[in-house]
DNA sequence: GCCAACGTTGGC
DNA sequence: GCCAACGTTGGC
């Protein structure tokens, strides 16, 4: 089964303008039990990586609370270059998000528990970097914001969608998506060659990008950042391009 | 295009 | 429940 990590293009979000906090999360958490389990920790063998720094982080910053923590900052990936999956292009860079209705689209097509569980935890109005992966020049590009909090990703019943998945039911949907809208593009390209110059020095001294999960978490395409670390990264955008 | 990292699957 | 094989992600 795919786990494609990034949106693909397509239409405008479903519905319009009103920010429904209430169509928000529903069904799930009585039946992936399982599955919360599974991807709400680190893999078995991956002693204390990134999640658990980052969740003791959290914990020690808003008084520590084990099951509460509430996330604010997030980073988006996707792929702003041609790649076929099934036929069907997931480019998706942010032109083409700018380029939606009202600028907004919904972010279908994750299919990874942990991912999938960063999107269920957004809530209206929280801020996430707009990334490109998988291209000539990765790195952040755009400022967008969540307008819809999580509901059921029409595209895991859809048989010609290349991420369908013939395993989730209609009564308990697997996965989910959320709203996005552009907020606007950061006054340069963050390139991640340079995100990652500090998260090397910060790992030797400490810094905010010590534990940051884009350099921890390699594969996961949605991945929440702490307030230091967003700070932290948006201070780059003032910065001479190194 | 190569390939390291790493999530998932399935045999046992 | 272990773990090797496999498939995908995504930087380079």
């Amino acid at each position: 089964m795919p786990w494609p990590s990034r949106k693909r293009d397509k239409g405008a979000v479903a519905d319009k303008k009103e920010p429904d906090a209430k169509i928000a999360k529903t069904e799930e958490e009585t039946s992936d039990k399982e599955e919360e389990e599974k991807s709400a920790k680190p893999p078995a063998g991956s002693s204390k990586s990134g999640w658990k720094n980052w969740k003791k982080t959290k914990e020690s910053e808003s008084g520590g609370e084990e099951s509460k923590i509430t996330y604010c900052h997030w980073l988006l990936k996707s792929e702003p270059e041609s790649r076929l999956e099934k036929g069907v292009d997931v480019k998706f860079s942010v032109d083409d998000l700018k380029a939606q209705p009202n600028q907004t689209t919904c972010w279908d097509g994750v299919r990874n528990y942990q991912a999938r569980n960063f999107l269920r935890a957004m809530k209206i109005g929280q801020q996430a970097f707009f990334y490109h992966s998988n291209c000539k020049e990765p790195g952040i590009v755009a400022i967008v914001k969540i307008v819809k909090e999580a509901y059921p990703d029409h595209t895991q019943f859809d048989q010609k969608d290349p991420h369908y998945d013939s395993t989730s039911r209609k009564e308990n949907p697997k996965w989910s998506m959320v709203d996005v809208q552009f907020v606007r593009m950061t006054k340069r390209f963050i390139p991640l060659s340079e995100i990652k110059a500090h998260h090397l020095a910060h790992k030797a001294d400490g810094g905010p990008l010590k534990d940051m999960m884009l350099f921890t978490r390699q594969r996961l395409s949605i991945q929440p950042l702490t307030q230091e670390q967003f700070d932290f990264v948006l201070s780059l955008e003032e910065e001479k391009p190194h």
